[in-house]
DNA sequence: TATTTTAGATTAAACGTTTAACTAAACAAA
DNA sequence: TTTGTTTAGTTAAACGTTTAATCTAAAATA
């Protein structure tokens, strides 16, 4: 026998208690070695290292979280919704977050919550068993989850949202600028009558992409009325898209060319513009907001601004970082920026 | 003062100590319930529940996870040059698992190794602390990683690869049908002079996607020899389908139709077809293997085998909570059926 | 009735860390 | 010399569960 653990008779793995035994010293000193405390002679640092190479020591994390009530992990929120959604844009952030944990020797923990979550609805596992130091949220969640959530007194950094109270750090889409460059490119082609379309206009980016288009038009000297838009679809999704590109040629005739508030918006108007065999891009221009994969695979691919999905999610685990490390409590937000993409949706008149 | 235990000043989080006094009976009596263990009598269940209910109470994983060794996580292990490639395969099957994971109650800790690991690299984070129940490993890893977790006896699960002692369950893509569709179809569609091109031909699954070639070849009666191949490329890689093409041109003048063994060798191809100005697929027809998300941006849009990337990640995730919950030590493997998608690349004669 | 078995609960130890409180030695100041 | 301070380490409790061993009362058996 070695006199270290009975674990040893099979595969061993050492504990605390056998790196102290093996560097003559407490366990307490392994500890403090390990959490690299300043009150520890040079020599014992040596020492007690020496032993935990020799017996390949590593501290089991249930152990230690269960004294430090710290995990490690990072909780992801998404609506079911967002996670399940044929275009594949929130779970591009994800990885992005999954990209930069392994740098901050983080690991991420998702979940997905039913998107109408309401009163009743249980909390995330990881919330209830504290299971995680942090939650990222993605895209638009309602408000009962962050009431609820704040009780944990967890960290907690939004992507693609932010909640009204405006309180959290945050990840945002520079989506003034987007919706500005969508429609400056569209007049650059010479277009004058561009309209907007989109659904959930209470929902800060859209509302921002629609702030984009206003000043772009502005800036140009260009006129728009009522007639140009359809903003009171309930959410952004395709049918939407189609339901609003029926009532907007309802009302206008003379419109060229389209800036839809999301891809998927999009991607519905030019369904309708095909049954109503009017030409994309010859007749109507048309350019979206996102760059989702399917942009590709549509006749003609689309035109949009293009969002840096896995930058966002990057983002966010620093600003979790920071939060996790400085105790910083001061909100920061992030702007990440967006690139005109130019397909085959739009034309130069 | 309620009697419970000192947190209850500041947000209450109760413990099984509180859950305990409340229902009035002992500690262990309320983990029995928790793990519903038969010798509690029907008063006593409901007694301790209503506490349960009372307080929300959930016990604390890192508790649970000291004491049982158990974590409630699933390792997913990729090289770095499979999380970081352009074409998203792997993060689609991981993407998968975290689908199936959510069903199942295990969070999935993902993380990457160098794709050249060898001694000396210390193995995955979530090993050496003991993080997770089981590993999912996803591609070819070197198999030196294989026998540095051998030691950890964790149940293991392999996706698009498996180790030549071929003692673990996996999760494979039907290649050898996969392969013969593709040369199938070529034929169907009048071509007779076929190639295939490959790296990394040891590879269980390039070398299953070759036998498809060969097999559906030699079914409709066509003959082949060396000069139809070009299969000593390193990896499959778009730098190596353009050196293959290279050199398969050097030696075969006839051939009509390329039958690549996966996608990112086809883009490579077509780089080269190109360059060359040979006509795609007027000239020369072209299928991939894979379909991953470049295939549609490519001019004309890459014809290829479609793997339901989603589904090996979920189908993994089964296999795994199989092991983990029976015990069940036999060896278990999916085939994961495949897809013809036919785009542009290719060609009726 | 006396004895054994069983059901249902409890006691107490254990899991592997961290950390507040303490101690002993070395040194400095008076 | 005494007293106080600093340094480097130890002791022991605590974190919140699970579970083997034990206990008790009731039920079953002889």
């Amino acid at each position: 026998m070695n006199g270290l653990s009975k674990r040893a008779a099979e595969s061993f793995i050492p504990t605390i208690k056998d790196v102290a035994k093996t560097a003559n010293v407490s366990t307490a000193t392994v500890s403090l070695v390990i959490n690299n405390h300043k009150r520890i002679s040079p020599e014992t640092r040596i020492k007690v290292n020496k032993a935990i190479q020799e017996l390949n020591y590593h501290p089991f994390r249930s152990a230690r979280g269960l004294v430090s009530q710290k995990t490690g992990n990072i909780g992801f929120i998404l609506t079911e919704d967002h996670f399940l959604r044929s275009e594949p844009f929130y779970t591009r952030i994800f990885l992005g977050t999954e990209f930069a944990a392994r740098e901050n020797e983080f690991y991420i923990l998702l979940t997905t919550i039913p998107s109408n979550f309401k009163a009743g609805v249980r909390l995330p596992r990881f919330v209830l068993e504290r299971n995680v130091d942090g939650i990222i949220i993605a895209g638009k969640v309602p408000d009962y989850l962050i009431k609820s959530l704040e009780k944990y007194n967890l960290p907690l950094v939004f992507i693609d949202y932010y909640p009204e109270n405006n309180k959290y750090s945050n990840v945002l889409i520079d989506n003034v600028s987007g919706g500005k460059k969508a429609v400056q490119y569209l007049i650059d082609s010479g277009h004058k009558k561009i309209s907007f379309i989109a659904g959930d206009i209470q929902h800060p980016s859209i509302k921002d992409r629609f702030l984009g288009y206003k000043m772009a038009m502005e800036e140009k000297g260009l006129t728009y009325d009522n007639t140009y838009f359809v903003i009171d679809e309930e959410n952004p999704a395709r049918e939407n898209g189609y339901n609003a590109a029926k009532k907007l040629f309802g009302k206008n005739k003379k419109i060229t060319a389209i800036f839809a508030c999301n891809d998927a918006m999009a991607i519905g108007v030019m369904q309708y513009l095909k049954e109503k065999k009017i030409k994309i891009p010859e007749d109507i221009s048309i350019i979206g907001f996102d760059d989702v994969e399917a942009d590709l695979s549509l006749d003609p691919p689309l035109s949009t601004i293009s969002v840096k999905k896995t930058d966002m999610g990057i983002e966010a685990i620093h600003l979790m970082a920071e939060l996790l490390k400085n105790k910083m409590k001061s909100v920061k937000k992030v702007l990440v920026p967006v690139e005109l993409i130019s397909r085959k949706s739009t034309i130069q008149l």
